[in-house]
DNA sequence: GCCAACGTTGGC
DNA sequence: GCCAACGTTGGC
């Protein structure tokens, strides 16, 4: 099984909005190797840490697991969305997204600047310089890391 | 709202 | 296939 993260701007799509859907497909997603990972790598019971970005503060909100492996995204079709993308067909999508599930929220969200100050987690791809995957995989120890400090 | 870092596009 | 111009991300 492998660990990701995902992330979301909350003022778009929040953790406890996930957790009143309990599942959402990972839609919007317009990057190469973001999509890569969804379509190529990702399986059913993959977990995942919900990372709000752009937000205050940002951080890691809670845990997502992968309830559904990558299907085309349907807004890459629909004209009247802003991921609409006049390159795609039906017969060769170029977008695909997993779906995810709720699992739980955080008691205390676990900030970038908690992520920074722990030294055992100075190598997550989230912290590396420059970083803007919104869909990165994780190593199992530091998932297991970030999810006992949001208890 | 600024802007650094990065990704994509398109002319050549 | 290079690379300048442009667009986006996301922390601050």
């Amino acid at each position: 099984m492998n660990h990701w993260l995902m992330k979301s701007e909350p003022d778009v799509f929040s953790i406890d909005q996930l957790a009143k859907d309990k599942t959402t497909w990972w839609e919007g997603v317009r990057n190469y190797q973001a999509r890569n990972y969804m379509m190529n790598d990702m399986k059913v019971g993959d977990l995942v840490l919900f990372y709000h970005s752009n937000a205050e503060p940002s951080g890691v909100a809670g845990i997502a697991k992968v309830s559904k492996v990558a299907e085309p995204d349907k807004l890459q079709f629909d004209k009247k969305s802003e991921y609409f993308d006049e390159k795609a067909t039906k017969d060769k999508p170029r977008w695909f997204c997993v779906e995810v599930q709720f699992v739980s929220k955080f008691k205390h969200i676990v900030s970038l600047q908690d992520l920074r100050e722990n030294p055992k987690l100075a190598d997550m791809m989230v912290l590396a310089k420059g970083s803007r995957l919104s869909v990165q995989p994780v190593e199992k120890k530091h998932f297991d890391i970030v999810s006992k400090l949001g208890g």
